[in-house]
DNA sequence: AATCGGCATCGAAGCGCTTCGACAACCTAT
DNA sequence: ATAGGTTGTCGAAGCGCTTCGATGCCGATT
């Protein structure tokens, strides 16, 4: 293992010269810098990262925290997980991860081991476990969704409120009264997660300016769930021509069985999705939908924290302005008879 | 931040001492031992991971590399990475993230700065270009997925030839002497994964074997695709009584085309799924499959590699059996009029 | 009584880096 | 010619920990 001593002597420099070279922390004359770079080059030296971090206590590593949950749309996770993962290194900083087994007792040991120099939290609770112990250890975070109480932290989100109302316009725009709202499995709703809550906030209070009827139902994925859920809903409202779904693992069920059903998409029924455009453009209709814009959360997460720990930046909540993107799946509502 | 001096000093013990309560390495005291651990709690000391790691020469880090391809089935991926990070925990590793984006230089930076002791491969193709890197490293790595050559590797991953040859022997049991293999996308076979191409291999040679016809056709994901692909299918071997798919993304467009065919699963068609379990039991037909048992793949990665970084343990492959789950997607092949 | 081995503890060296103050050497402005 | 300011480089101190050898102490062995 090359050293920093082995490049100076290479170089016919003293080590601080040599890491000033690559710090760039003080100036260096031309020709030193290039007769160490050229010494770094030929030994293949790499600076080793304890020491580094031991010298100048920042590990230059971002911890990442992914909780488990069965029931959370794992690409979406796995998307902003990469895109955490990519943009941190153009930024120079490595990606622990961490998942929600040790649970907030992770923060107090990362915070306190100097492992990492910052923290991501994805898949925020409105009353999150975690929170109290961040703000304790004043650990330099930024959280992906909107917890309660947002005093004090950075967050990054889709605005789903916005997003809620985006979804009911459209509809309604193109003559829809009766609107059903499938959401996600109800263990999300009773575990108080933010982004379900929001958007059914902003579904509702536009659904009532607007003068349409809403319904919502949450729904477990899969297909038999999907057919109990949809029975439900045709029978109270029968009506229905507009649904909002946001849940991609109901997706292509509900799409199925209005097939099977006989009703026509969107001649008798128009469908609104909430879901990556992946979801939205390989389902079997090609969906209406607002995408979850996961890596631009993710690169957004990464800036934040960057520029927190480099002193810039503050605490601020970023809501990312959702984009509806009209595809084959919704059209004007059926006249009545 | 604490130290460890400053515990010594609360604990009216020398550093060194502290340190050996903490590692174990040299016998201590009942006595001392208590009071070390009493100061520790009391004043809430964590050990500086920066410190530790330039001292031992070791990180407990694991570095865990995931190229990102869009045409890999994420949710695995994913499964994955969670397994490797709660099982590296319970070894006492953090695990890092490294994003396919930075290639095979990753590999060196890793290796170089000891920012990791060793690190695991995911998504390894036939002829990876990360392996030279890594032999020439030394670096202990065990690979998820199996390269042409694993001389020197240790290599973890579901036996596919034998999952091909389980698929075979299930339909040909049930008379079926007509079998379509709806593979992964072009590109995968394209690329060289290992994992297509000896589960291909398995269901050929048992399939000659058995005296089945079989045909092969990759296949992209999404409705469109496996439309046409299965038109094809059909077209050329009519009598097709049976259909192998190992593609998810496959899986649900396939079900709906048949019914949309009226081709009865599994009464007219029987379907075998070389899928996650989730996907198998979500679908719209409860399919027969053989599972991907991600959890243990990366749990058995981490337990090689921790055990090569102790010492013991060796260079092997690691196959894992696969089991056949029969659900309601396969029957007894249609008698021929 | 002298010797030995094992246990419990301590002190000091050092891991590879960053960073601060010092100091030549040079370049202006007086 | 001299004070003052830059610029480029070096030496040394230390970051918080692990680890090696040394040491003092005790009971067991001859």
């Amino acid at each position: 293992m090359v050293t920093l001593a082995e490049v100076a002597q290479h170089a016919g420099v003293s080590a601080s010269t040599v890491s000033y070279v690559l710090s760039g922390k003080r100036s260096i004359s031309a020709n030193t810098r290039q007769r160490v770079e050229r010494s770094i080059r030929e030994l293949g030296y790499h600076p080793n990262a304890g020491a580094r971090a031991l010298a100048s206590s920042k590990s230059n590593i971002i911890a990442l925290m992914i909780p488990l949950r069965t029931d959370m749309y794992v690409p979406v996770m796995m998307e902003i997980a990469i895109a955490v993962a990519t943009s941190a290194r153009t930024h120079g900083y490595d990606v622990l991860l961490l998942t929600g087994e040790e649970g907030p007792d992770a923060v107090r040991r990362v915070a306190g081991s100097g492992l990492a120099d910052g923290m991501i939290l994805m898949d925020v609770e409105l009353d999150d476990e975690r929170l109290p112990l961040l703000r304790a250890t004043d650990q330099p975070s930024v959280l992906i969704g909107l917890p309660a109480d947002t005093s004090g932290l950075t967050c990054v989100d889709l605005d789903f409120r916005a997003t809620g109302a985006l979804c009911v316009e459209h509809l309604a725009k193109q003559g829809h009264h009766d609107i059903a709202v499938i959401g996600e499995a109800p263990a999300v709703y009773e575990r108080h997660t933010g982004f379900a809550e929001r958007t059914l906030d902003g579904l509702r209070s536009r659904g009532r300016e607007l003068g349409v009827r809403m319904l919502h139902r949450p729904c477990e994925g899969g297909y038999d769930a999907m057919a109990v859920t949809l029975a439900r809903i045709l029978d109270e409202r029968p009506d229905t021509s507009g649904i909002i779904v946001q849940n991609e693992s109901a997706v292509e069920p509900l799409l199925a069985l209005l097939r099977q059903q006989g009703r026509a998409v969107p001649e008798d029924v128009s469908v609104v999705a909430i879901c990556p455009d992946q979801v939205a453009t390989q389902a079997s209709v090609r969906l209406t939908s607002v995408a979850i814009p996961a890596q631009e959360m993710g690169r957004h997460a990464v800036d934040h924290l960057v520029a927190k720990l480099e002193g810039r930046g503050s605490d601020e909540v970023v809501l990312i302005a959702p984009e509806l993107t009209v595809r084959t799946s919704t059209g004007p509502a059926p006249s009545r008879p």
